[in-house]
DNA sequence: CGTATTTTGGATCATGTGATCTAAAACACC
DNA sequence: GGTGTTTTAGATCACATGATCCAAAATACG
């Protein structure tokens, strides 16, 4: 019916995440971007709109690789206990392996375009819900079965979890020391009698 | 000797802050950060040098007027533990008390423009070391007097209200709410075995 | 008062920005 | 093979950006 387009989206949404990651939104220019997906503006602008949308559709992107299949993959593990503190490990190798200091997508974008974007802001804080909610089931049913001792609310012990996540992932953007994240993380997961991580 | 400057530095200081705190680095102009200053562009690039430069002396002259204090004030509290308590109390309230969701001005710029600027990061590091240095001396006081029970390490004790004050501070930025803000503290206090908050 | 020195105001430079336009190219369908 | 529809390619638009220049203004000092 018409004229196929030559370029794949998944590589080309891969370079746009790239860019932005490592950048920031603002930092990152339109030509640069189309530059690094090699196609031209027109292109990238017929295939995506503009740049506010492009940067959507790369931070779904993101995270339909990222985010929701580590969840469900760490969920499937031998107990919550476990779910929760392989979540972290991974969170913190996957934070020292970057060489860049790239952090989270997700978080970066959530302080740096979310505050005055509505919509965005609305995605980005379902996103992170989701964490929060994956830490609460976790402590839920690991409380339910006793394999979690009980303590201090499940609430409160899930928002310790996320905020301890959240401050991991910051720190790992200007940071990023094995000591300083991997003490973050064991000192939540000890503090709510929670079994240590993983060895990397 | 020479033509007096007519501004008041401290005035001009507070705008520019405003604005980098408000919108960040990136999203903020030399001649929006003029105007808000009341000034125009030479006599900014007089006095403070290009944007890279003011940008530092506003985070300078931000730390000046709060961070610093902040930490002396509270570290006066009557125990270590309420110091610790009393300063995650005022870090929730001013995220807050602030309907701009502007967050902290240390943390989004220690995600914003740190990664790829070397000095800026030193200093920004510096400045967050200072914060997680008060957690620990607190802890390690409280714990010799009998005040803070033994526990986990004082080093991961530290680290974890320091992550937990970084993911605190990113949540207030896109969602402040009360329940989570003061949720994510008085599980991290509570695991740790020390008093709850101080009530608003 | 005169002069040296700094600040101030306004204009301006070169470049980068996001976005768009036009025409040529490429294919699916009839 | 023709036709219609979409994607490409390159040029270009209007504007914003960071930074600078130059002359006028304002003061402290001699």
């Amino acid at each position: 019916m018409a004229r196929p387009r030559k370029f794949d989206e998944t590589a080309v949404l891969d370079a746009a995440v790239d860019r932005f990651w490592t950048q920031g939104y603002e930092a990152t220019s339109t030509r640069e971007l189309a530059d690094s997906m090699r196609m031209t503006l027109a292109s990238m602008h017929n295939a995506f709109g503009d740049k506010r949308a492009l940067f959507r559709r790369a931070l779904e992107h993101y995270l339909d690789g990222s985010l929701r299949a580590r969840i469900a993959r760490h969920e499937a593990a031998a107990s919550p206990a476990a779910a929760i503190a392989g979540f972290l490990r991974e969170s913190i190798e996957r934070s020292l392996g970057d060489g860049c200091r790239r952090g989270c997508l997700l978080v970066n974008s959530a302080l740096e375009v979310a505050p005055d974007n509505p919509d965005l802001r609305d995605f980005l804080n379902a996103e992170l819900t989701t964490i929060e909610d994956f830490f609460r089931r976790c402590i839920v049913t690991g409380r339910r079965s006793g394999a979690i001792p009980a303590g201090i609310p499940d609430d409160d012990a899930a928002r310790l979890l996320f905020s301890t996540l959240l401050g991991i992932r910051v720190l790992a953007r200007i940071r990023p020391e094995r000591d300083l994240l991997e003490g973050a993380a064991r000192g939540a997961l000890a503090s709510l009698g929670l079994p240590p991580m993983p060895d990397p």
